[in-house]
DNA sequence: ATGTGC
């Protein structure tokens, strides 16, 4: 491979290997920054403000190594979706914008022994009867109503489970167990509680949704029997977050910590940077918050698996214990967590903020449940409603090269306003059932527009760069059966 | 992403 520069606008990227372009470190950049991708999916990366926002990010006090950008990398709220930060938890900072809004937005799948033939023909009869059993769109309603916010902060998945909407497996099956010890519900503010209360267990709108999927290709057979996946098999996707409740919290502490930590903010190149100094109150409050949203939207992710067995045990008429509807994993992409790094040779305590990017931890590390320790995490990548997903495991190139992360998804291509002037949401949805046998229903055509596939980076090429990289491994590749949305 | 704004 040849030594090649690209002049972006004022930046200059050198290719320091193959899909990775090093950004030097040059005036106040504390570290480089290094954007993972193909030179088309540069191309597509360098038509927003994501290099400079990714080039900002490099100023936080205490970044180490790099400021990185995942492949379906575009611009976000002052810090790059596809960003990931390791930040020193001694020394350096916390900042709300690299954690995102939607707090904890996720994925978990759910597998079935169900094959796609056994489904065939009831395509329509499952869209709707999830549609009518899983609350979608902005605003109030959900699976459980008037639901005990301040439990759901401090408890997460357990509580749902000791109510009856999961099981101990599911436990297991979840990032660190659906539950951060740190939450305090006490951090987390009457409005943003108040928001969460009639919001527990809804999927909300945007890119979220919830699909039936098959399998259609298996890149390593070893893995996928370890992750229990085969080809034509049906499994279940569900991608939602932390709704209002978790807005909320971001929207409270950005807007204390700029008032509170304005020193700081001013040697920043950006407000929407906006950190609190590790150590400092409102770092420990926020992280503290932050880890109640996080438990909120993986128990929101829990009612919804609970409503969709229910769904399955009725089309179905069999229990889902029968069709073993158990979980895969669920991953956080929108989360900062304390995590142990080696950097120069010494372990060390980061925040590791992802923002639009996902864990993808390799066999060995000690916060991986036993069943995935010694094979690596699974990761799943959602692609665009009309594109499929992909299950990765964790590479072993991900600890040195990425904090331990890879992508998060296909990475819009162009706004929301844009999608809406090039696509209708009715036609799109005629197009999805007559051209590729994809069911969708969704609260609002609008919706359907915005996430129109043709608003995506293509899924596939995102993943190559992960997959060559190391830093997560094809295992397997669905494809969508139908799907519901906000 | 979001009871989609200062």
């Amino acid at each position: 491979m040849t030594t090649k520069t690209i002049e972006i606008g004022e930046f200059t990227l050198k290719r320091v290997q193959e899909y990775v372009w090093e950004m030097p470190q040059e005036g106040d950049m504390r570290v480089p920054a290094r954007v993972l991708a193909s030179e088309e999916l540069l191309s597509e990366i360098k038509e927003d403000k994501t290099l400079t926002q990714l080039h900002n990010t490099t100023q936080l006090p205490g970044i180490q190594e790099y400021a990185l950008c995942m492949p379906d990398g575009h611009q976000g709220y002052g810090f790059p979706v596809g960003g990931v930060a390791g930040i020193d938890a001694e020394d350096g900072c916390i900042s709300p914008g690299a954690v995102g809004y939607d707090i904890n937005c996720g994925v978990r799948m759910v597998k079935t022994n169900l094959r796609y033939e056994d489904i065939q023909g009831t395509e329509e009869d499952l869209v709707n009867a999830l549609f009518a059993n899983v609350p979608t769109g902005l605003g109030g309603g959900g699976v459980v109503n008037n639901a005990p916010v301040e439990e759901i902060l401090e408890r997460g998945v357990e509580w749902a489970v000791e109510e009856g909407y999961g099981v101990e497996t599911d436990l297991a099956h979840c990032e660190d167990e659906g539950f951060r010890a740190e939450a305090d519900a006490t951090a987390v503010s009457q409005k943003a509680k108040d928001r969460g209360r009639n919001q527990a267990g809804s999927l909300g709108s945007g890119n979220h949704f919830l699909e039936v999927q098959r399998v259609t290709d298996i890149y390593d057979d070893n893995v996928a029997a370890e992750f229990g996946l085969s080809k034509d098999q049906i499994v279940v996707l569900i991608h939602c977050g932390s709704r209002g409740l978790g807005h909320q919290v971001c929207t409270d502490y950005l807007r204390d910590i700029e008032q509170t930590h304005e020193g700081l903010l001013n040697q920043l190149p950006d407000k929407e940077l906006a950190a609190a100094p590790a150590g400092s109150r409102l770092a420990e409050e926020y992280y503290r918050a932050m880890c109640g949203a996080i438990n909120f939207a993986w128990t929101n992710r829990q009612l919804i698996t609970h409503q969709t067995r229910q769904v399955f045990e009725r089309v179905f008429d069999r229990s889902w214990q029968e069709m073993e509807m158990e979980l895969l994993y669920d991953v956080s992409h929108n989360i900062a967590k304390k995590e142990l790094h080696t950097i120069d040779g010494e372990q060390k305590e980061l925040f590791v903020h992802r923002k639009g990017a996902t864990r993808a931890f390799p066999a060995g590390r000690p916060e991986l449940p036993p069943a995935y320790r010694d094979v690596g995490q699974p990761v799943i990548i959602p692609g665009s409603m009309g594109a499929g997903s992909y299950i990765l495991r964790g590479g072993e190139q991900s600890l040195d090269e990425t904090f331990g992360s890879t992508a998060h998804g296909a990475g819009r291509l162009m706004s929301r306003t844009q999608a809406k002037s090039e696509y209708w949401g009715e036609d799109v949805m005629d197009d999805l059932r007559e051209q590729n046998q994809i069911y969708v229903k969704a609260e609002s055509g609008a919706t359907v527009a915005e996430e129109a596939p043709g608003v995506y980076k293509d899924i596939d090429d995102v993943v190559t760069v992960s997959d060559t990289l190391g830093i997560g491994d094809k295992v397997a590749r669905t494809y969508p059966v139908c799907n519901i949305k906000g």
